[in-house]
DNA sequence: TCCAATACGGATATCGTTTATCCTTATTGG
DNA sequence: CCAATAAGGATAAACGATATCCGTATTGGA
């Protein structure tokens, strides 16, 4: 049960729009070229978050992205979910309707105390996720990142957005 | 990121593996016969639970397996690791690596904000698991299912017994 | 007006994991 | 000694994740 890749980089992207001015718009192309990554694939990634709303998308030259909402107003499960989707992960396939012993048409009864309690445990995943936006992200990386590479990383990015 | 259809399967057993009496062992034909599974199949999540050392096996005629310790002391993140593996669901790729802008060799730095973030919605996934153990799922069930066939399918594993 | 850069989506190919089956070996109760 | 079982290796089918390619529509700038 492992998350696809492509969740990294959905959350490396927003990073990066969250921190951009105000109605700018930052290409596949670029956010691609900085985070070292093949650009047709990523733009699936970035697809799934303009499908889910997360995302403002413009054509032609100087198009691109950027983020739909304030960074504060964008959480963790948000993206997750864009990407990821948003079925729990644990699937029940009702095995217990091949109990020998059962009367018919019992299964009907139901979620049982097994996709429950797993059920509950997806739930505490997601709550956490929900729990931290873009924002908070934002702050974070700020504190990690030497000053030096946070400021090059800001230029790098300001000489291609739209 | 679904899990494996083993882990379900995994879950249903050892409920029935809690529910017996002390000492006896049920077979994997069996347990494959009452859940409608591959027996073959079934068999690799069993040795999965063996070899995570949650159940005891013997060989022979009347062999199979058995809780090792008391329902009470096997939590559901334990049958769940056993099957699916320790490791994290999100895995960190490092693409920050690739920042053109980054000094030599400074990602060595550790896991960084995305990555705690993330790892910390894993970790309350697993405290949920990490909540709930056999016996209460023994519980949970005892009440959801009709006494009938609770009392029908207890015999029913009670002629397979070894 | 035209062109180049872009987002978008469909089609396809590759790869790894999950699911499943089969077979051999070792063990053990009857 | 025999039959039933767990254990585990080998293999294949099915599926999803990864990755690439191409055609279309849109748009800013020359
Ligand atoms: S509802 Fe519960 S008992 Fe029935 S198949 Fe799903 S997990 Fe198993
Ligand atoms: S450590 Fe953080 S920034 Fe670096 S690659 Fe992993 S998730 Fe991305």
């Amino acid at each position: 049960m492992i998350l696809k890749s492509q969740v990294e980089w959905a959350l490396h992207c927003c990073a990066i729009l969250a921190g951009l001015p105000d109605g700018r718009y930052l290409s596949t192309k670029a956010l691609a070229e900085f985070h070292g990554l093949p650009k047709e694939y990523l733009s699936k990634a970035l697809q799934s978050l303009s499908q889910a709303r997360l995302v403002d998308s413009t054509l032609g030259p100087s198009g691109g992205y950027r983020l739909s909402r304030p960074p504060a107003e964008i959480t963790f499960l948000d993206v997750v979910e864009a990407v990821e989707g948003k079925e729990r992960s644990f699937v029940c396939n009702n095995i217990r309707a091949n109990n020998p012993c059962r009367p018919e048409g019992y299964c009907d009864a139901g979620p049982c105390a097994i996709a429950r309690i797993m059920w509950d445990a997806d739930e505490a995943w997601r709550a956490s996720l929900r729990a931290v936006t873009l924002a908070m992200l934002v702050q974070s990386l700020e504190k990690d990142v030497p000053p030096a590479l946070w400021r090059e990383s800001f230029e790098w990015v300001m000489k291609r957005v739209g």
